[in-house]
DNA sequence: AATGTTTGCACAAACGTTTGCGATAGATAT
DNA sequence: ATATCTATCGCAAACGTTTGTGCAAACATT
């Protein structure tokens, strides 16, 4: 005979038992059609248990010591309210603990993880790698770390890994867009988030955030006046894939044409991925062209070297035949026989500027949307004629 | 006049006031000579100003939708338990809302952070940076993402990036040790808190971790027998800081001498560090040396490029005067003339088997102790008469 | 009528820190 | 005797998740 109160009409009559219920007796009120179950008379039952090889925590060693955690933390991070008696038995009790803070908890109190982020079209290139280079070393400085994602040259990575990468995970991020990167959606939809943002080397105008470029246009201006005032009138150019910053270059070349007052030949400029057979097959089709070219300016040292072998296959004589220009001086440009005319960018000073660029962001909390240019360098060596 | 009960002797006489203290009234007990205030009456004003400017959480989730944080929880993660309708409602809310989870605070409660860290001298040559790409490469795969620190050939900075990384920031570590390297310390120290190591590349036998490394020695071995069967019989051996992975290329450069007979010259094996200068001070000590030497093999493909060009302008003929190889295969063995002859380490394979052997522990759980070696293969080119 | 089962959700305890307030016992001052 | 100051330390609330378990209502079964 159930005397269970309904906990709706609160009677004790007409109620009746309905089963048992995870271990419960339950009830059944007739009047207001209600189930309900005693409320619980509490039975926490804490399993000791854990504890089972977890890293220490500050609770192991406050509980080892028998002083609370807040002391615990306090003393080991030399706060002045804690005596120094304490904070040195704390200190060594730690150690002889082997507590290492746990950085997850820290950052996820203090909002702030110290670590860079990084995505960078590619890494097995020394022509990016050393802005990774510049990155790191100033990173270092500061004691930020970074964390690196490689976009691999495609759009689709490189907005997974901005997504992954602002979760929480970074103080800022540094992004060289890929290649083919010419909607911007994935980063305006991250720019609210109070991460901030530095662009450098393939930066886009249509995002409001602070950049470090290099001036590409009067670096691409530099090296076909070069070739124009050694003589050069049949400049083939050998351009990326279309893209935004790849058209600066373009500019630039054609500028220097029409100062000089040489026609712009439309047949003379080709875009290209960089795989071998396109760069290749741009040359061979040059090759054919009357009135024959007299030099070759690739967009890319990488391309340029490959030219400057392939000539050599065929007997064409560099400078003498055909000058060849790159862009970038990469290592390989100074190995090649014939050395190598071309524009040094400064990638390492690119990556420091834009370390620096952010850093200040983040330290001083400001969103200064200053954007720098990095100025180059023109590089004259033995494949451009004398 | 005081009616307050000392804490200790329980008596109201002899209780003398003694100031007020933060609003409370203070007191003392002659008897016990105790100073006291009477307990907290309790009270609480929460700050209902917060929530300034924050991203969203599932409690703003939570508090919009009207629901409770772990149903919102359970609904963002496809839980069975939501019944299909809240969970497509809340989905909306959370994009609408601009949702994106703390990884922070997953990683925290997962104990994982989906994560791999990677400690690499230097990411500026290609001979580091491919194996990097290998890395990122199986990780992207596995959905891990990299946390890439720059040792800088510097003992310290290793020491200083394996503690931070260690402190919960990765689920892994591999690291390739610097040239100068020769305590473990740091890494026995982190052995025991359940995070899996792989060594690459340079790897060191006083450390009980899984290892990828290459066949160095017999690389050597393959790089001198070749020279000896080309005729040489005075072979250079440049080898960069004595540390422990290079005394094997040593002893793959003894044994193929002492296999065929030709005895062991103390001259012409010398330690340098990889600067250029040291690299050509000690070839110009070679060229004085009588008899003649009539190969240099050298432990970096980078130096092998450099002493090539050093000898070119001597005027002295590759390889009809002295032979030359590398080690290593670098792109700009390719490229200089004459081309090299180098040892390919097959960098990106241990790269990508290294980042396997661990995502292989992670997974599992399992501390496998097994060591891969990777197979290199001999590269001839010009640079070794034929 | 009495009992089970399923569905859908909420509570609250972790995870390991930091930090704003209190609180207390001496010492010092009035 | 009373009041104030100071050096130390503890409580508990964040930070944003995940997850074990409780519980009510409806449905299903005996």
């Amino acid at each position: 005979m159930p005397r269970a109160k309904c906990p709706k009409c609160q009677i004790t009559e007409r109620i009746l038992k309905s089963g048992i219920i995870r271990d419960k007796q339950r009830f059944y009120c007739k009047d207001c059609n209600y189930h309900f179950t005693l409320l619980h008379e509490g039975k926490k039952q804490k399993s000791e248990t854990k504890k089972n090889n977890r890293p220490t925590s500050l609770k192991d060693i406050a509980e080892a010591a028998g002083i609370s955690i807040s002391t615990v933390s306090r003393a080991l991070n030399n706060h002045p309210d804690i005596s120094i008696e304490t904070r040195n038995n704390i200190k060594q009790l730690a150690t002889s603990m082997d507590y290492h803070p746990n950085m997850l908890a820290q950052s996820l109190v203090n909002r702030s993880t110290h670590s860079l982020g990084v995505i960078i079209p590619n890494l097995e290139t020394t022509f990016f790698s050393s802005m990774l280079g510049g990155i790191q070393h100033i990173a270092a400085q500061s004691g930020y770390r970074v964390v690196i994602c490689q976009s691999d040259e495609n759009h689709m990575t490189e907005v997974a890994n901005s997504q992954a990468l602002m979760n929480n995970m970074i103080d800022g991020l540094l992004i060289c867009h890929t290649l083919y990167t010419n909607t911007f959606d994935h980063i305006k939809m991250q720019m609210n988030r109070g991460i901030p943002i530095v662009q450098f080397y393939r930066v886009s105008e249509s995002l409001d955030v602070p950049k470090i470029f290099s001036d590409d246009e009067n670096g691409a201006f530099q090296i076909t006046e070069h070739l124009i005032n050694k003589g050069c009138k049949r400049i083939a150019l050998l351009l990326g894939p279309k893209a935004l910053s790849i058209n600066k270059r373009l500019n630039g070349y054609l500028k220097a044409l029409k100062m000089h007052g040489i026609k712009k030949d439309e047949t003379l400029i080709k875009h290209v991925d960089f795989s071998y057979n396109a760069v290749i097959g741009a040359v061979d089709d040059w090759l054919n062209i009357e009135p024959a070219i007299d030099a070759i300016f690739s967009i890319s040292d990488k391309c340029a070297v490959q030219i400057i072998r392939h000539l050599k296959t065929k007997k064409i004589k560099i400078p003498q035949d055909i000058s060849v220009c790159g862009f970038g001086n990469e290592y390989t440009g100074e190995i090649v026989e014939p050395q190598l005319t071309t524009f040094d960018v400064k990638t390492r000073q690119i990556g420091e500027a834009a370390a620096k660029l952010l850093l200040e962001q983040i330290i001083d909390k400001k969103t200064k949307n200053e954007s720098i240019m990095i100025d180059g360098e023109i590089i004259i060596r033995e494949s451009t004629k004398n």
